[in-house]
DNA sequence: CTGAAAGCGCTAACAC
DNA sequence: GTGTTAGCGCTTTCAG
């Protein structure tokens, strides 16, 4: 019998099988639930095992099957916002699968790691890959192709031949604007994300897309880093234009909640004199002062739809490179209100 | 040769013996980058191998190695904060030491659901794992052991007879507590995480043992969630308390956001009339209205530190059951200020 | 320096 | 119903 690292004994199939007095066979069948087995040799089986405290073998069955029922989840920046959830999401959906997760981190989004990355990727013990790019990284193309494993890509760009799953970032951006638009703004500024990002992007493009249709006051996307602090950087620099804007709409929340800093700083009232929207409905965004109206993103159906189509690609199903996009909503709170008449 | 599902070659260490005319062992040799191979042979070797698009069966690695390069991952919630960063540090750590991280959720907290946890995880492909507990759940003491695999605990009950590791929730408890105490308030009021929280019993017992010690006015815990919604609640009923305290000491940001907006609702100013001290420095803590006085978490450190730990465990080193602690750091910003003389 | 043989634990295929 | 045989891809002996 083999042993352990610490010296535990670790019986195989064939040690049950002795201990039994059965072949190895029969124990295979007993614990993969096979029908024909005679009732009495299936509770010996049972029994020997119970005693050897068997465990199948996983790398075994693993190498006997040519797969490793887990799927590769691969990301630059687990802490970025949604990541966590939506690995929280696919986690729980392939577990339900009887897959497990496998984190593939990527230390650097440069090109050249992401090359790198490809031959590591080939080589783990993963039947699939779900790939978080929320940013352009050089070579895209090559990393799946490469990896010869079904791929799903979230938050990406519109145009790669995969199968894509993600926020439907222009009706998100498209019903923010449309608020703030309904209230009567037509002086909106768009605080976007870095512009390297594919959300950033979309958001920044439909903002400029809905102000140029609806003929408001033209204004230059202002690109921030996602963080509150280059939101509050931002903010400051709203409040010395002339004339200023009426609403600010923030490619996330945290950029929004920077500006209501810089403004609540300088003695200005939200949403009296200036209304915000944000994106991604956070943590804390219904607590902000004041509570903030936002975009929420539904990042466990993201999540789940990304294993989903994952897992049927594993099972077989031929890739269609479908392009899922879930639908966001828009979660009116305090932070918003009409334009004022003069400014 | 063997084909992937989808049809392509799939290259064996066979395969480019044959192709180079060389033994399979020899293949073997250079893939493992074994110093006494003749160049000429390791070239040809190498060659095949490059034609062939060669990439080792991880499968069949373990099997003979009865290791999987693998560390598991458990949580509950990767949504709970800092797990995300915690399990980020982790799969960096893992990474730079040829390992994966491979994510073991369980769907329930219940101790029925984690006794069934048990038996999946002995058959999981890892070498050892992480056990992000934070929350009571039944028979902890079980689990670990009936792995028979390495474990390395993080955010715990301090008796356990395992490695722990985990941030100083009392020093950081403390040097909240002193912060307040030396900006002269005398009454101040701990909004608690649920009582079936580690961490927030550890801050909880603190604060109790601190104001005890100081003399200070003595208040009952009040005991929130950990949501914004509940420090909110709290904020609103001490708004409604004679005397009211001059500062909260709030077990997380999240609840102190929550108490902060309920003094800016009744007109109260930060810290003019209440003085507020988060835990956390969560995302965006520094841009709150007014920026919030917290206890910053190194929880890279402690992921760090717990995969450092876990992987050399996993080869070989005895278990110690030592516990780390990774000290906090009080970061002052504008919420808290000298306690007013007449409340 | 290189090759041949054996076997890791499991299961598919084929006897009986 | 049950056992035997063979082999997944690799690496650790052991010969040469």
């Amino acid at each position: 019998m083999r042993r352990n690292r610490d010296g535990a004994p670790r019986a195989s199939i064939k040690d049950v099988a002795e201990r039994a007095g059965v072949s190895p066979q029969t124990v295979s069948r007993v614990a993969n639930g096979y029908e024909h087995v005679r009732p009495e040799k299936r509770e010996k089986v049972l029994a020997a095992m119970k005693e050897l405290g068997y465990r199948p073998n996983r790398a075994a069955r693993n190498l006997k099957s040519g797969r490793f029922r887990s799927i590769g989840f691969v990301t630059f920046n687990l802490s970025t916002f949604g990541n966590d959830r939506t690995l929280d999401a696919v986690a729980e959906a392939s577990e339900k699968a009887g897959y497990t997760t496998t984190l593939l981190p990527l230390s650097n989004p440069a090109a050249t790691d992401v090359a790198g990355a490809v031959g590591r990727l080939e080589e783990q013990a993963v039947d699939g890959i779900i790939l978080i790019m929320s940013a352009e990284v050089g070579s895209l193309d090559e990393l799946p192709v490469a990896a010869g494993l079904p791929v799903v890509i979230v938050d990406s760009d519109a145009h790669l031949p995969y199968t894509v799953v993600d926020s439907d970032q222009e009706q998100g951006a498209r019903i923010a604007m449309q608020h703030l638009i309904d209230l009567g703004h037509r002086d909106i500024v768009h605080i976007a994300g870095p512009a390297n990002s594919f959300s950033a992007q979309r958001r920044a493009e439909t903002y400029r897309r809905i102000a140029s249709e609806a003929g408001l006051v033209e204004r230059p996307i202002r690109y921030g880093d996602w963080s509150a602090a280059s939101g509050l950087a931002h903010g400051e620099q709203i409040l010395r234009e002339h004339p200023r804007p009426t609403a600010i709409f923030a490619g996330n929340d945290q950029m929004a909640l920077g500006a209501m800093h810089a403004f609540h700083e300088h003695g200005l009232r939200i949403p009296g004199d200036f209304s915000v929207v944000g994106f991604d409905d956070a943590e804390g965004a219904a607590t902000f002062w004041p509570a903030l109206t936002t975009v929420h993103q539904n990042l466990d159906r993201v999540g789940h739809t990304a294993a989903t189509l994952l897992l049927s690609l594993i099972e077989g199903e031929p890739d269609a490179h479908s392009r899922t996009l879930i639908p966001t909503r828009l979660v009116v709170r305090d932070s918003t209100g009409p334009a004022s008449a003069v400014h």
